[in-house]
DNA sequence: GACCCTAGCTAAACCGGTTTATCTCCGGCT
DNA sequence: AGCCGGAGATAAACCGGTTTAGCTAGGGTC
């Protein structure tokens, strides 16, 4: 009652292990006639390949790798992943390995042993650093990879991302034409990618004249978690040309802003004005104005050009659609205005 | 500059592939002075197994399964199972072989292929079903499982649970002692032995008569999705004699539940009390009166469970910590009480 | 001195596939 | 008739480990 082998196969169709192989992966090297009554065989014996053995012999693993470099606890709270994962699963029949380290050379030590034994056929990144040491680490190796949400092209990789730039340009624009001139930006961890480029846009579009002429612009940066949210606004609150609008980086961090404005007595919109980073369960329920995209839809795109690159084809860079600004109730027009 | 292998070790130190791998493994067969000089050698050579190749000659495969059946798309929002995998790779120096199926069969077959190939070392099994076939499938493979969140004992499983009858009759008697006579639930899917468990203390601490008398309970079954959510309260707010209580058996449908409230016109807590299962962000930041669990320690206690097994310990049920009520804005007296 | 046991090691089989080298047979061409 | 080429199949090597059978040398026992 053991799953049959190749070998029990052979046995039954009376041909060799070799002929097997070649049958089963419809390669050329035995005849139809042999291959049909292989396939007949294989199929009424139930067999199903082992995806190790096949591994070792350096085929393909039947799974793809993602790693998460966070402090785990941190991690739950965050939708987003978890969205995102969804949606990769969606979009494939292989597992994904995920494992969760503490640092970037345990990540980086995880690539490498997982592509050695020929444990993934590829890899998704995420959390792409600026001038990301991982890029170069992925073309050195080898190995299948597609960036996820890092805008722009990373040497040989494929990539899939939606345009911070034009996003964050978007959101400005919205406030200023709601009379705000004091936005202000909390952001996410500087060493990321796309802060950066939310954070040029950021300056840009503040900087920029046009017809409503430049306004002031502040940043300053969390880690995406409600305790960082809501120090920096706090730290924003308490000046004294405190700013009639936030943008921040993501859902938890702008809700932990709604309670801090609350409790130090700042209403909500008619003072200040909230704009979250990627919609969730959370920005819904709480009203908050945010840039929603579909985060399930963008892992599956992941998934499927990361299979691409797997099967060979050329790496591509992907433009995801553009998030849209979705008005609730935490902003209006600026006070006085 | 290709990854040493155990051949490379042996040459290295002259001995055979066997003398390499028993003094590797900690095994007798070799002298301390040989084990002690492959060491050196190996660290020296900055060998690391290859768990592919170790796990086809049925040893271990250096990671444990989990499969969840779900609508792939519904899963995102159920912070649940992410901030449970957190807790899960906390305690784990293994990967987590992830895989999103959409049936019960697909699940079933996964198991046993992971298992035959040695792709997993065990496999955690989550959402129980009412006399499930995977404990009995478990125990028939010698497939080392770990029953996470299903309480009681589990023919030849280890287990950790919390004791959901206990905290939903402390729910019931909380809202009970606030003066509520009318108290309904709205569960998630009947058929998993949780949302059974429920129901009976439901049941049983609204039948009982106690200092405070019996009282009117009704349950209506959603899917644990706002929509479900949405409609159940809707029904239920619609109806004659309405309930002064609803107790929920996830946050997002409670937090859909508070949405229909208001746009019914019925106040919380005023005329509405509102209690969710498992505490989230979203219970905070909509200050919801919520049972509270540490689900990532319950995901952490759940990965030592499992290694434990997999180690060859005795099967064990673990029952986590009650979990505790924690009272918010969303609950209060009963109208007129 | 014959016998047995054991520690310590090696060679080889094995896990379940893929891949390569080799072998045979058959047909076509000159 | 002799030679070549290719199709179809097989045997064997290989991937990187684990495990078992077997060999050798040394020590203890009677």
């Amino acid at each position: 009652m053991k799953r049959p082998t190749i070998k029990d196969i052979a046995a039954a169709a009376g041909v060799s292990k070799g002929a097997v192989s070649l049958a089963l992966n419809g390669r050329s090297g035995v005849s139809e006639q042999t291959r049909a009554r292989v396939l007949a065989v294989a199929s009424s014996l139930g067999y199903r390949p082992s995806v190790t053995a096949r591994a070792l012999s350096s085929a393909s693993a039947d799974a793809v790798g993602l790693v998460l470099v966070r402090p785990p606890r941190a991690l739950g709270d965050e939708a987003f992943f978890f969205q995102l994962i969804a949606g990769m699963q969606s979009a494939m029949s292989s597992a994904l390995l995920l494992q969760v380290v503490e640092s970037r050379e345990a990540e980086i030590e995880l690539y490498r042993r997982w592509w050695a034994e020929h444990r993934v056929d590829g890899v998704f990144l995420v959390d792409l650093l600026v001038s990301d040491p991982r890029v170069e680490l992925m073309s050195s190796l080898g190995l299948p990879a597609v960036v996820v949400g890092g805008a722009g092209h990373h040497g040989e990789l494929a990539s899939v991302w939606a345009d911070d730039y034009a996003a964050m340009t978007s959101v400005v624009e919205y406030l200023k034409s709601l009379g705000h001139r004091r936005i202000a930006r909390i952001a996410g961890l500087g060493s990321l990618l796309h802060t950066v480029r939310r954070d040029e846009a950021f300056a840009s579009s503040v900087v920029d004249g046009g017809a409503s002429g430049g306004v002031d612009g502040v940043v300053v940066y969390g880690d995406y978690s409600a305790e960082s949210g809501a120090a920096a606004t706090r730290e924003l609150l308490s000046r004294g040309d405190r700013p009639t609008a936030i943008v921040y980086d993501n859902d938890v961090m702008a809700v932990a802003g709604v309670e801090v404005a609350s409790s130090l007595g700042v209403a909500v919109p008619a003072e200040l004005s909230i704009v979250a980073w990627d919609d969730s369960v959370l920005c819904q329920h709480g009203r908050l104005t945010a840039l929603s995209r579909d985060t399930f839809a963008f892992g599956a795109r992941a998934a499927r050009a990361l299979l691409a690159v797997v099967g060979g084809a050329l790496p591509t860079d992907v433009e995801d659609v553009l998030p849209e600004l979705v008005v609730r109730g935490s902003s209006g027009g600026a006070p006085g205005a």
